[in-house]
Formats: C-alpha cells, sequence, structure tokens
DNA sequence: AGAGCGTTCCAAAGCGCTTTGGCTGACTTG
DNA sequence: CAAGTCAGCCAAAGCGCTTTGGAACGCTCT
C-alpha cells in the first residue's frame, strides 16, 4: 500500500493525501478525517526510503562507534544506551551506530552527514578541545555532547554531571574525617571527565592547605586489573594514602582486592570511594564493605540524551544550552576517620 | 557532485556511469577506468538514500534492542558489539538498533522489515521455541540467530558456543577432583544457553551415577547480588555443595563474596567454575583466587556474526547452517580435590 | 457586478539512483 | 554478401514520497 494507490482510493491527489497525512494547514478537517482514517484502516505506512529521499531526514540519530583491535568498548556505554532507547522507543527512533576506525572518526563523521544518513548524533567521552565536536559544529548536524569539552571557541550543547562538585564532595568528607593523604585513581586523563574530577579533589585538598603529589594520582583505562595495580602501587608506597576517591565501580573492585591482598582493611586502613553509574549488575551496596559513591544513573542521561535530540530534530530545541547534573554523594561503610 | 553531474561531466549517460561503478560487465574496460578515476578525482559518493530507494537496499544490518524500565541490557551485549563493530567499520556496514518494548519485538521486526530498513538482522539470546525465529524466518530478511533455539519446525543460520559440552566438562573435571555435591548457579532458564548448560551437567552428573537436585540449581539474571544470594541459599543448606558452577563471571564475584562472608575458602570448602566470556575489565585470573573457566570470547563471536550477516547479504551463505564454537576448559586455582 | 481574497485541492516536478528495453555499429559466419 | 551476434552505449521509466506553483471555487467588499 502506498500513497498513489491510498489516494486513488480515496479520489484524492497525492499532494492532499500526503499534506493531511503530515499535518499541513491546507486541507480541511473533513477531508483529513476521512485519510487519516483510510490510512488507519489499510495500515499505509508512508516508506522511510521514499522520503528520505525526497525531504533528507532520515527519523535516525547517529552515534561513531570508536572501533579497533585494540579498542575496547566502555561498559558503561551500554547503560547510556538502555536510557537512549527507553526514550527513542517511545517515538520510534532508531540508532545507528557507524564503526569507525578509532584513530579517525572523522572520515565517519564526514561521511554520515553527507549521506545524510542520520538526523543528528551525540558524542560521548569529550576531551579537551576535541575535534569532533568543532567538525560536527562546522557541519552543521544537529548534536549533543554527553559531557563537555574545554578551551573551544565555541559553545554547543551538552548534557554533563558535575564531576568537579561530585568529587569535591567526596574529598571534602574525607577530610572532614581527618585523612590527610588521599589518592585518586582516575579515568584517562585525556578525558574532560576525568580532568574535572580531579580538578575537584584539588580544589577540597587545596581548601584545606593540602596538595595532590604525582604520585598520588593515577590515570588508567577502567578496569578491575587496572585498579588493583593503581592501588597496590598506591598503598605500597612509604607514605601510603588513607583515604582513595576511584573513578570507577569496577576499578574499586581492584582497590577492595588490593587492600585485601596486602593484609589491611576498609574502612580501617583505607577509606574508599568510588563514582557509581549506577549499573544493575554492580551495586555499591554489595561490596565487602559497602562502598561510599558519588552516584549518577548513566542511564537516565542517555534517556534525557534522547530526549534532547529529539527536540533538536524538530526544532524544539536550539542554541547552546549546557546543563549540568549535580551528583549525589551517598555514604556508606567504606568511609571512617583516618587512622591515627 | 551526483551522478547526473559526473556522468554529463564524462559525456556518458547515466546509465553507463552507473553500470561502470557498480561492476557490470557491459562496460568496456577502458570506459570503466575513465569513469573510476573520474568519481574518485571529484569524491564522489552515491547517495544512499537514492540507492536504497531504487534498489532497496539499506547497507545496514539491524537488531531490536529489547528496552523498558524494567529491561537492563546485558553487559555482554557491549562486548558482541565490539567485535561486530571490528568486522563492520571494515566494510562500511552500519549497525540500526531499533529499541523495542520488550513485550513486543515483533512490531518492530514487521517495521524494519516491511520498510527495507537494513538487509539483515541478528537475534541474540534465542529461546527454545523462539517466536522471533519464526517471524524472521517467514518475512524472508536475511538473519543469523546468535546461540540457538530448539523445538522448531525448520533450520536456521545461528552461531553459538558449546555451552553443554563446556558445562559438561566442568563438572567432569569436579567429578574427577571427587565432588558429589555440585551446584549450578545458571542464567535465565527461559534462554537455551542455560538450557543446554544444565544439560551438560547433568550429563556428566548421570556418567557418575549423580543427579542435580533441584535445590541445586539456581537460575537468575546474570548480577553479582544474585550470583551472592544464589550461593548464599546453597551453602546454607543443610548439605551444601562442595562445587558450584556458575554461568557468569559476574556473578561468580557474588559468590566469592558470600563464600568470605561464610567465612568459608576457596578452593578448600568450595571449588568454583565460571563461564567467561572474556570482558577486558574483568579477568578470571585476577579474582582472589584465580578462577577456573569455560571461557569463549564473545568479541570473535561478534566479528564471526557481522560476518556471515555480510556473506549472506552479498548471497554468497545460503541455507541454515549451523556453526557451533568449542569452548576452552581454563583450569586455575579455584578448583581442588573435594573436602573430606 | 467585478475585484480581491482565502480556502481547498491538484498536476507535475523534483529527490538521485538503478534497471529495462533498445539502438548502433563492428565483427563473425555460412 | 546477407544474416546473425555481440559489445557497448543510451533514453526513459521507475522507486514512493514531498513540495512548488497554480487553479477552481465560494466569499466578502466596494
Amino acid at each position: 500500500m502506498n500513497l498513489k494507490q491510498l489516494s486513488h482510493m480515496l479520489s484524492l491527489s497525492q499532494t492532499t493525501v500526503s499534506r493531511a497525512l503530515n499535518g499541513y494547514p491546507e486541507v480541511s478537517e473533513e477531508t483529513r478525517r476521512r485519510v487519516m482514517d483510510a490510512a488507519k484502516r489499510h495500515g499505509y505506512r508512508p516508506n522511510p526510503s521514499a522520503r528520505r529521499l525526497a525531504t533528507g531526514k532520515s527519523g535516525m540519530i547517529g552515534y561513531v562507534l570508536p572501533t579497533g583491535a585494540s579498542v575496547d568498548i566502555d561498559p558503561h556505554f551500554v547503560e547510556f544506551l538502555s536510557g537512549l532507547g527507553d526514550y527513542a522507543r517511545a517515538h520510534e527512533l532508531d540508532l545507528v551506530l557507524s564503526p569507525a576506525d578509532a584513530d579517525d572518526e572523522e572520515t565517519t563523521y564526514r561521511r554520515i552527514v553527507a549521506n545524510r544518513q542520520v538526523d543528528a548524533v551525540y558524542i560521548s567521552s569529550p576531551r579537551p578541545a576535541d575535534r569532533r565536536l568543532a567538525l560536527v559544529n562546522t557541519l552543521g548536524i544537529p548534536f549533543i555532547v554527553h559531557g563537555r569539552s574545554e578551551g573551544l571557541d565555541f559553545d554547543y550543547p551538552y548534557l554533563d554531571i558535575d564531576n568537579e562538585g561530585a568529587f569535591h564532595e567526596a574529598a571534602r568528607l574525607l577530610l572532614q574525617l581527618g585523612h590527610k593523604r588521599l589518592a585518586l585513581i582516575n579515568g584517562n586523563e585525556r578525558e574532560t571527565f576525568a580532568i574535572h574530577r580531579e580538578r575537584g579533589m584539588r580544589r577540597a585538598l587545596a581548601a584545606s592547605g593540602l596538595t595532590l603529589g604525582e604520585r598520588h594520582i593515577r590515570s588508567v583505562t577502567m578496569t578491575e586489573e587496572n585498579g588493583y595495580r593503581a592501588a597496590r602501587r598506591l598503598l605500597e608506597e612509604s607514605d601510603p594514602p588513607t583515604a582513595i576517591v576511584c573513578s570507577s565501580l569496577i576499578m574499586a573492585l581492584g582497590v577492595v582486592r588490593a587492600v585485601r591482598d596486602l593484609g589491611l582493611t576498609i574502612p580501617g586502613d583505607l577509606s574508599l570511594v568510588a563514582h557509581d553509574d549506577v549499573f544493575p549488575w554492580l551495586r555499591p551496596e554489595n561490596f565487602p564493605v559497602p562502598l561510599s559513591t558519588t552516584r549518577s544513573s548513566i542511564r537516565l542521561a542517555g534517556a534525557r540524551v534522547a530526549e534532547r535530540l529529539a527536540a533538536r530534530i524538530s526544532g524544539l530545541e536550539e542554541g547552546a544550552r549546557g546543563e549540568v547534573w549535580p551528583v549525589d554523594l551517598v555514604v556508606r561503610g567504606s568511609v571512617a576517620g583516618a587512622p591515627v
């Protein structure tokens, strides 16, 4: 059933039927009802390929997926996706994942924009002066950044959480508990979120006249193993930290293991706070010692990004609005006063 | 730059240019070279929307993503995706994720097929008599199943791992070590992989004249918390198992925690084997006691599925070929002789 | 009554590609 | 030498939608 057949059986022109269906004003209410009715009764659905060719709109949102033999997709991605899917489903939006060589995403962005494959894209894990942002910005495709960049000479729409504030609060709590030697096990230092977290911690320390020594900060990709290694190295130094703030639950698993291996205890010898993106399959309250966390649901962020992308596509949202979500600090058993 | 312009500047018809570019034989080699050359020089890329409308082919592969407020996307998904992306990137295949209500995926399958949104789909986590398989089979879209169904009256192409064999081997090892009371902490019992794993274990036990009591088998979604709960319940019974086989590393985390909470040790009081899908961020050798595993890279499976989908799209693969990968049994410190 | 206007509809021209059906001219073949 | 073959090219007809530029009609207003 296509437009031609439908319009023929209604004795109307394709134009009128098309307009009726798409809510244009130059159709009488009666005709519109008649058309809508017939369309529903015959299960007419406009062919998206044809619509696409005519309008250039695809009804899909895009994501360039960095891949490569040595590139691992972040497990956070799947939670973000859950949220995105929640929203997208209700609006019949599909998501196109365009795999790209992690060393050359630019080509892929150009391709999907030139081909008009998607109506909007989102960008995640931005870095300072991230070239992808400059690119999509000049290419003129609607986009939203999940996270923030820095040092760009233009504004852009984003959704981020208050990483700096979160880690500032975490550090402040530890300082109030008397800790003097804090350490940070962070994510990839080239990504903005890690920079913000470090900044937040430094700011809290500075307020107490302390600093974060180079030796007390580790930037690694977020695996259990890296958490373990980083913690071991920190704890085996001559002046080991009495508190660690850690950028992910997965790394925190490694930290806990390292603490055990060294015969230490949490929170007796070490206080631990980690950032929790709220995974259904790994919860901080279920750690051997319930873990204090800075918490923010990455899934909700996914849903919100989808919502805003949809708004941008339909022209409801414009400009470079940035949105920063506060982060909860949830105190559980893994923090205590500094050992004497 | 479109076909019309290109053909005009070559003083050729659109037909000839199109044929030259798409490798049709009725074009002289010289002309073809000239066309190819000009196309490359001017960076001509056929408009996919137009091609799509004309051919009905989209150059994308699809996946229906079950979503819903209470539906969590499996973290395995992201690893599978990594593999899929690895292959897809090299072939400029994009992946379309169509979010669907988890209770009604059928509508979405029908939609993406009717709309010709994708050239092929893959289906994961199949169940016995899975209606999705019957559906895509009758809809006539090329597809591959990651996993297997059962009790269907037609054959279909799939890629699966030998779950039954893997768990058979794991159980056999434990039996050889003198264990008599084995338990299984399995994934969702409605999915075929879980059924196969249980079957494998039962077969091994039966060969030793033993059985797997209903109380010694738990089917839960794969979270750390569920692993913990299941293990506690098993270990607090009157005749606790001396060995557990577990369907995922994430649940194994919970098992380890439960063992600790109960003041028991691995492998002294309990031997543990888990299935490892090979996540980069959580490795069995890094468990407090290195974990014995049945191992199969889900990432490689993703790449292979993409490869076969591409082959099906281009007509290189046909029929209902099933492919079953063997699974390694990797013995590490978490298994030992049964306690006396 | 005739001009002017808004409403409601339509025919036809795209969008940029693939593919059908032919046409031309050179080359074999009996 | 006429008929047949074949390589190599082309014009035009789709694919199914949106959108442009009217046209027809019934009103109101002077």
